[in-house]
DNA sequence: ACCTGAACACCGTTCAAGT
DNA sequence: ACCTGAACACCGTTCAAGT
């Protein structure tokens, strides 16, 4: 009678931090950050918490692990050859991490953490290499690179989480509601705030309805990237 | 014999949602995040867990009182009236986060916890209204109020946690580690990356050395403030 | 209405013991 | 070298009982 979720008969593989490492990514995908715990862990990988904590450290050192793990497959997919417009390789960057998050919305909670708490971690630096190749692709001086990469880097972050977040509010308000469904209802909770207080809030809330977030976002990006033109003079 | 950490002693004035958040700001600025539990919050107030929950609901909702008390003193110091540069500004209210998050290194991450766990929480519109207004007085047509408001509060929330990231490693590598060595430090790691892995970030890493940080901050929102004149039109 | 504090379920982590 | 699993300290939360 007692249920048996997934794989916890006895292992046949060896565990390793690879092994480990992956199942931690989909249980945080099936169950998200609260339900990853080394109770669960244990479970799925059929062992125990200390046969973890021999290829671990710690649980923070295995978020990290998974951060960058995911990270790393959504920029792997960064196309070799540069198209045409020197943009589009931006707009690729930026779109790979957008789907990223996306599908693994942990990620943009876990993105903010492990940068924060460990900028010389793994994941800022690949992060910052791979949209700071394509910022010099676009011609940038180097004395703008840096500012030019971390504008662009943390826009790309913070954007994408935001979108991933609602969709996961939409899926909390059901799971038949779909986004234009819900930027329906933050488009009508926003007209209902306090017009003294958020006068502009309101007068906005008109424009998020019907609005593509995939466009959106991008139009966010075309905007620092006038940016950066402006200011470098890039690409005449 | 036994050590009373601060006011342990019986409490005279009555508990309030207020009183207990207050503690709690105090409290994630002493020992930061992981000190703050409800034993230390209980000491501190000198009560039980039972009196808490009678004025807050849960941690998630303290944390995100606390952060929206934090982030509320630092825009109401935004100067009221409008400066000769209209930039002037969005530089106002984007230094004053920069500093609230210097001040309280636990607010970069729980910004990005509150925005993309209750984007219709407290915090995002009163962050999204105070930016967006300074944009519209940028005179920035309608139709791009949205993309240039939230461009510009993706910047600002990630450019100043990744700095409020900085000074609290500076602080981890020693208390007399001030921030020009840290710099230094984070320079000198960047430039011994993998060469064939790494080449942007270790070319980038020398122009680290020596900048001063709130400059290098100002000079991103300048990069965005270019790209809304670009796209825009504005004050041209 | 507001507060007390013991109790509960659960968490990350350790470690002596096995192979 | 790699794994087991009981045990530990600690956490957020509940709730019957008090005032």
């Amino acid at each position: 009678m007692a249920t048996r979720t997934g794989r916890s008969q006895r292992r046949t593989e060896a565990l390793s931090r690879e092994r480990i490492v992956e199942a931690a990514v989909e249980l945080l995908d099936a169950v998200g950050e609260d339900g990853l715990t080394f109770r669960t862990l244990t479970e799925r990988l059929a062992t125990g918490p200390g046969a973890i904590y021999w290829h671990v450290a710690n649980k923070g050192e295995l978020l990290g692990a998974a951060t960058d793990a995911v990270v790393a497959a959504a920029l792997a997919v960064e196309p070799a050859g540069s198209p045409d417009a020197p943009q589009d390789g931006i707009r690729a960057v930026a779109l790979g991490l957008f789907d990223a998050i996306e599908e693994h919305p942990w990620l943009a909670t876990q993105l903010a953490t492990q940068i924060s708490h460990s900028p010389w971690g793994p994941v800022a630096p690949r992060l910052f290499e791979t949209i700071g190749r394509q910022v010099r692709a676009l011609g940038v001086p180097e004395a703008g690179w840096f500012t030019a990469t971390s504008a662009l880097m943390h826009y790309i972050l913070g954007a994408a989480g935001q979108n991933a977040a609602n969709t996961m509010s939409a899926r909390t308000l059901g799971p038949d509601t779909d986004r234009a469904q819900f930027l329906d209802a933050v488009s009508t909770a926003w007209e209902q705030l306090d017009p003294d207080d958020y006068p502009f809030t309101r007068a906005v809330a008109d424009q998020v309805r019907g609005h593509d977030d995939r466009e959106q976002f991008l139009a966010g990006i075309d905007l620092v990237l006038a940016g950066v033109t402006a200011l470098h003079l890039t690409n005449g």
